[in-house]
DNA sequence: CATGAATGAGGATTCATTCAT
DNA sequence: TATGAATGAATCCTCATTCAT
């Protein structure tokens, strides 16, 4: 379904797999290429087959993350109708979050920790940037026709990714798996946080 | 002003400086001790004089951070008359919060990226969910005079950090510090967040 | 020739080998693995890869040692009629003890060492206690023949150990090897240390 | 009563005291002289006021329990009536060795190890060659007489001395202090190692 | 005179990476 | 193609030694 299925062989998807449980564990700096390998089932020189180093790997792991991230939000927003209003759109982009993160909770709480990486390259931040975007556009969207709160789109674009985020580590901290409900009332909260607010206010 | 000034020799208060800003920078698994030591401006050894090794070190640099930020949020709520009202309350912790993080912004990020911490031992965590505590009480308190929305204080609680580390980060990426004028913006958007919703809504 | 032949790749061998140097000369505290690499001729980090750390190849060391010390006794008593007398057994172990020693100075010289070794695990503190065993066997049905003095057989066996030791020692000293005659003539002279005096005496 | 009374302040006689302990227990290599200082109770910086350095402290170390066998040797060999016969002699010997290694058993069991002392220098060895000679004269004369066994004297001492260290590194393995009546039955032993053995035999 | 803070060299160990098999 | 042995740089940490107090 994504773009990557086309390209990776089963080793490197392997690999990548690896790669992500030990990234998150341990984060970038504590991560060890030999501790990928075991946990892969492979032997360390065959990493470097696919991946010219443990830079590489990172930048490997990250973009496929974002890039499925990308693609749960693009999918989340398409399965909306054409005439869906903002209120429609911003809980689609909640809800394409949610199940992304469900879907690969590593891979979102690695993700997380990367606004850091000072080892990420250039295509890698472009490909954060699509993400970034993709919300920006919604929320410019919804300022346009009147629904949204004015400020910097990006601003109340942070905020809600953020929020996102403080859910995703509260959930992680109490060790349970995202709650539905939680999400879904969470959503609530955040449309109140992005919609203009009523004119007597 | 906080606690530590007493304990703290210039030394400690140089390393914990110096260390600060490699822990954030590359993490812990990524921050070399002697590369903390240079920053310093002092040899490796003097660090170990002072710490008994880097994890005791990572957990003085997240303790003296965590126990700032709690100082941060108790003084703008003691700040506070006596009668005021829930959202005053939460002004004041989201301004708390801001004033820490343009007052300390390497230990704000610092802070943000320690859920991870596996090194952190039990009184840094200690440390920490007593910052939780305050700001749950916050809610709980606004939720019981029926101002604040329904819901689990802690879920409420995440959104809202979690909301004011997104808009840091977003900060950071932009090279700029903190604009004040969008921290009140933010304020008011989180308000609207946390508030019961009116009933006709 | 012993056990170890058949495990031992040629990498351990080489290591073990320069680690018996290094430790002979220095003693564990003193023994850098960073010098048994260079006397090894490979790199520091090759060792870890047979190894676990330092006290695992000192132990390693100690036990190639005290094995073949263990064997060249043995098969000294081995070679020896069924019928040989006390004399001849007590003979065969000076003999072997000695033929180790020629073969392998710098292992024996090692072993002398180790009463003190803090570091020795239990495999090789057992591997020593067979060696142990072994003379005081021979001391034990010498006594039980009337042939040897009375008295606690293990304090005959470090009289005779010890005499041995110093012997080596000696021999150390004017850096000459261990002359054969002179082990010849202190096989007599500790034959007479340990025999049953004549009664009138 | 020995030579060192004299010259040794309260300071010293402490440090070589803890030195003792220290390089008993780990070795010289593995001796720290931080912690010679600690058990001492004194700064790290006074021991470099009485040594310039680990090496001397050894050194003096050495010296200080090496001097002491030697008066012990001494004071025994005094004692005895100026027509005492060799077998006499011997055993004031083997007493005097007793005498020392009950009064100061870390002071031996560090001369034990230090055949090794690379780092041994030359008054030391020098002192060491004293004893030697001593024993070497007792030996010798007792050859003259035609009391003692043919053969180098410097190999019987080794034997002897040899054999008394292998006493005590059996009492030590043991934990036990050396039992007297195990001395005394090992100078018998050690008398019939060292005497002329009967014609007839 | 005694101290102990400060230091950098050096020790044990791990790890990213290469390359012969 | 996949491997894993080999390596040396770099890690964390300790220690001998100095020197200002």
């Amino acid at each position: 379904m994504n773009i990557h299925s086309m390209t990776e062989t089963p080793m490197t998807a392997r690999v990548l797999d690896a790669a992500l449980e030990v990234l998150t564990e341990r984060t970038y700096g504590g991560a060890a290429v030999p501790r990928v390998a075991e946990r892969a089932g492979i032997g360390v020189g065959t990493i470097y087959r696919s991946f010219p180093g443990k830079e590489a790997l990172a930048n490997a792991v990250f973009r496929r993350a974002k890039q499925d991230l990308l693609d749960h939000l693009r999918s989340a927003l398409a399965a909306l109708p054409d005439d869906a209003g903002t209120r429609a759109r911003v809980q689609a982009m909640w809800t394409g979050l949610a199940a992304f993160a469900a879907a690969d909770p590593a891979g979102f709480a690695y993700l997380e920790h990367q606004q850091h990486g000072s080892y990420l390259d250039a295509e890698s931040e472009a490909l954060a940037a699509q993400v970034e975007s993709l919300a920006v556009e919604v929320v410019h969207a919804g300022q346009a026709s009147g629904d949204l709160r004015d400020g910097d789109p990006a601003v109340l674009v942070s905020l809600v990714f953020g929020a996102f985020v403080g859910l995703t580590k509260h959930a992680r901290a109490l060790g349970a798996p995202i709650d539905d409900a939680v999400v879904v009332a969470a959503a609530d909260a955040v449309w109140y946080l992005l919609r203009r607010p009523s004119t007597p206010s």
